[in-house]
Formats: structure tokens, sequence, C-alpha cells
RNA sequence: GCACGAGUGGCAGAGCAGCUAUGCAAUGGACUGCAGAUCCAUGGACCCGGGUGCAAAUCCCGGCUCGUGCUCCA
């Protein structure tokens, strides 16, 4: 089956027809290093790496290329407060930004560009756009002139140029003081006194806020690629300004095939900002949550959805998670051969997933069938017969829930920590059966106060004991 | 104000014209001294008002409410 997708510029949903068979390009804008990741970022990533991981297992060939904006106003801003160079916190930021996608499970992409990496690139494009005419020197800077294609105005959002002049009112006189026009924007700022700046023909300066990306994404990608995304918020101006940039500058439309763009997380629902105080940096948020609940969480939501992100979300996706993973875990020590494909139950469940993957990567469709199957293993677990089922339902979550989603450690990790834990219980043993023993003792005598002083000192030692038909087991608490 | 999107059971959240969504929570049961885990079962929803259709949560029109964008932002 196809592969649809939504589209921006459309407002509906396409299906994929790459430029070249069986190829995709991929473009999504990054981040702007000024301040450590915060959840949105994680929502980002994390929404593009299941879309690269789906159409990778659709069997494309997928260059997926996200940049760094490792120069602009805020990161020098902040660079000045700490007395600092602005590379400086700006690397020190994207180290930051790996280290959490790493633990959100979240693939590198195939490259990493920078805009201080691509000054030559971005010179040379602002050039020809001066050349044809579409932009113009001023005293602060080079701009962009939106009246020499206003046909691509409103491309992504439906705004003429009537309304945001309307719109803007009285706010944008500090903008760009050099602007003929307020919608005109920068394509090269002149440096000011201190600030980093690099050689051009319009003298020293730096890179305007949206000129980076067009040149970026010709660069890796070329003159057309199939996909650009990005949050949302990101729709305009900033992939407004590219398309008038890369397709003035390129002389053909459309240059991106596709426009997708993933929802904002809301906390509490609010808006996340600072000024709020409900801002979440990943670090925060993976001081209280496992990251690969965090990442359950946030694919709860389909991409376009806004989530919102607060404890009652973060406590269902904890729960939802264990479940998964204690059942895909017992299932991981049970030996022997089996092939979903063998079970009609787990053909439908992985036919459901896939057709709810093809449909806009459907993510919640996709959970969805991840419980089922869950609840399927579980049961098969409790019976204990049917070990090649076992396997093969194990297989399955392997598969989806792990391959495809990414909601799932490494095997030998799942493993080796089972067996360190094998080895905690078996040193305990002895002396959790003893009290054990005395606790049925008790029972036996109907002496709760005794049983449940025994239950509790058990639980003291990280002991958890549960009644069954058969007696009591234990098992090791978190 | 303008643009875009959304309003579904206690909560999260699919479906987008006819067929049980699902999970959590709740209730009943199995098991139980209690608790926990697990299993089985049950109830419960489509913002409001019109319209089109044999049939509407699903399409159309009009309201209302919320979110996002219009300024740096994933």
């Amino acid at each position: 089956m196809a592969i649809r997708i939504y589209d921006t510029r459309t407002r509906s949903k396409r299906e994929l027809v790459t430029l070249e068979e069986g190829k995709v390009g991929l473009y999504a804008c990054g981040i702007t290093p000024y301040s450590p990741s915060h959840i949105g970022h994680a929502r980002q990533a994390i929404s593009f790496d299941i879309i690269v991981r789906w159409l990778r297992n659709r069997g494309f060939q997928v260059n997926y290329i996200t940049n760094f904006t490792d120069v602009d106003d805020k990161i020098i801003s902040v660079a000045n407060e700490e007395g600092v160079d602005y590379l400086e916190v700006a690397n020190r930021n994207i180290d930051d930004y790996f280290r959490c996608m790493d633990s959100l499970n979240v693939i590198r992409a195939d490259a990493y560009p920078r805009v201080t990496e691509t000054i030559p690139d971005i010179i040379e494009m602002i050039s020809q756009l001066l050349d044809k005419g579409h932009a113009y020197e001023a005293d602060d800077g080079v701009y962009f002139e939106i009246d020499t294609s206003p046909e691509k105005y409103g491309l992504l959002t439906g705004q003429t140029l009537d309304m945001v002049r309307a719109g803007a009112g009285g706010r944008v006189s500090k903008t760009g003081a050099g602007k003929r026009d307020h919608r005109d924007f920068a394509l090269w700022k002149l440096a000011k006194v201190g600030e980093p700046a690099w050689e051009s023909p319009w003298g020293e300066g730096r890179p305007g806020w949206h000129i980076e990306c067009s040149a970026m994404s010709l660069k890796h990608l070329g003159e057309r690629f199939d996909i650009h995304g990005g949050g949302s918020d990101l729709i305009f101006p900033h992939h407004e300004a590219e398309i008038f940039q890369s397709e003035c500058c390129l002389g053909h439309e459309p240059v991106v095939q596709y426009w997708v763009h993933n929802g904002m997380i809301n906390v509490d629902g609010e808006k996340m900002s600072k000024s709020l105080g409900n801002f979440w940096t990943i670090s925060d948020a993976l001081g209280k949550v496992d990251p690969l609940i965090l990442r359950y969480a946030l694919i709860n939501a389909p991409y376009r959805q806004p989530v919102d992100f607060n404890q009652v979300i973060v406590d269902d996706s904890e729960s939802h998670h264990n479940r998964m993973f204690a059942a895909y875990r017992d299932g991981l020590m049970t030996k022997g051969k089996g092939d979903w494909g063998d079970f009609p139950d787990l053909v439908e469940s992985a036919s459901r997933f896939e057709s709810g993957m093809d449909d806009d990567f459907n993510t919640r469709i996709a959970i969805v069938e991840v419980q089922n199957v869950t609840k399927i293993l579980r049961a098969l677990l409790e019976d204990g017969e049917l070990q090649e089922k076992i396997v093969a339902a194990t297989g399955w979550i392997s598969n989806f829930a792990g391959d495809v989603l990414g909601l799932l450690p490494e095997d030998n990790e799942i493993i080796s920590e089972f067996e360190r834990t094998e080895t905690e219980r078996v040193d305990l043993a002895p002396i959790v059966e003893r009290l054990l023993e005395k606790r049925e003792e008790a029972r036996l005598e109907r002496e709760w106060e005794r049983a449940d002083r025994i239950r509790d000192e058990l639980s003291k030692m990280g002991v958890v004991v549960e009644d069954g038909t058969d007696g009591a087991t234990w098992r090791l608490s978190d």
C-alpha cells in the first residue's frame, strides 16, 4: 500500500511519490542551540525519527538531513551575558542535544550541517538572489524583496500580503531598519562591533535567519527534494521565507514536494514557555521519567496533534510501557523458534499497524496494535504452553515496538539486566525463602498482623510478595 | 482582527458516512485475610442549531468554545 503524507502546502494527505524511485530526500529544521534542549525539541526529533524509520522499513533509501543554526542573535546574547565565545554556547548545547536524543533512541541523521560551516554556500545564494533582482542591499544588510514574487506569499499559511500588513500593526518598526517593506526579511546582517562576522561582498556580517536552511538543503539534497519538515511554529515566516529564497534563486518550483510539520507541546493545557514557568528541558523530564517512557508519551498522539504534557500522560505511558516491556522481557527468555507470520491474529495486527503507519505515520494506531499483541503475549506467558507462539509474539514486538517505534532497549541490554537481577535474586533467595516460610506459618494460623509485618520487612529489602494460587511468589521491586 | 487547526465516554485518544476502536480509571466476577499481579465481563461518548442522505461523530451551512500562527521559537 502506498504511503500517504499530510502536506501543509496543499492541506491534504497526498500519496508519497518520490522524485527518484525508492529514494527520499528529507530535510528537517533542527535547533538553534542557545539553551538546553526542551521536550518540544524531543517531539520534533522523535516525529521525524519515526518518519525516517518507517520510510526505511518500507524500503526507501532515506537521506535525512537536519541542521544546527549555530550562530544567531540569541546565541550571541547568551554568550555576551556569560562573557564567552558564541561557539562555546552553541557547542555546549549541541552536546546536550545529542546526549538527550541518544537516550531517547533517536537515530542519528545522515548529516548535521551547521550555519558556520555553510557560509560560502549562503553567500553564493544571496549573490544569485541579488543578481536576479529578488534582493537589495541596504545600510544594515541585504534583504529579500517580497514584492518581486508576491504570488508566493501565503503558500503555506493562506495569508495574503494585505493580511500581514494589517496584522502587524505598529510592531514592525524596530525590525530591520533598512527594509523597504516590513515583510521583507534579512538575508545578510552586517555585524555590529564585537559580533561574530564573516567576509562577504556586502561587508562583514552573518546570515539572516532563513537563508541557511535554503542553502543547506540545496547543498545536501539538491535543487529539488522530497520532504521538508520542522515544527509547526516554523511554518511562518521561516518556511515561507525558504520558499521565496530557494525558488527565486533556483528559478523553478516547487523545490520541496511535501511540507511536513509536527505539532507543539503544551503543558497542562498551556503553551510551554519560560515565562509561564512550565518549561521542561529534556534533562528535567529524564530526571523524572525513563527516556523510553518519555518517547512513548510523545508518540502516543500522531505527530501533527498537539500533545498536552502532564503528569497523567506520563503515568499512563509508564504503565503501558512497563506492561509491554515486562511481557517482552519474559518472552525473550523463552527458548525456541517462532515466526509471527504463521499466526493469523499476529498477521492481522501487523497489517493494521502497517496501514496505520502508511496513513501519515499514525503512531496512535500503531500503539494500539502494540497493546494488542502485548495482551496476546501476556496471555500466552500466563498459559505457558505454545512456546512457538510466545517466540512469535515476542518477535512481533521486537520488530514493531522495537525497530519501528524505537520503544525498546537492545535485547542484549535487556538480557544482561535480567541476568544481573537474577544474580541478585539468587543471593537473596535463602533469606527471602525463610521469611516467606515464616509468613506462611503465620498465615496458616491466621495471624495476619505477623504475616503483614514479614511482608513489610521483605518490602524494605526491595522484595515484592505476590500471593497466588500456588502460594506466594516474589520478585525484586524496580 | 485575520489565517490555520481542533472540539468524541471520568481521563488520554483513534475513527471521518453504515461494521465492539484501544488503553487507563470505574463497576461486577475469578483468585483472595488484606494488598498486589493476572484473567474474564459490564456500563459509558461523539460542543450547539439547522441541512443533505435510506443512513452523519463522520459531509454542508451557521453559531459557540479552545489551541496555534500573524514577533524569536521544534
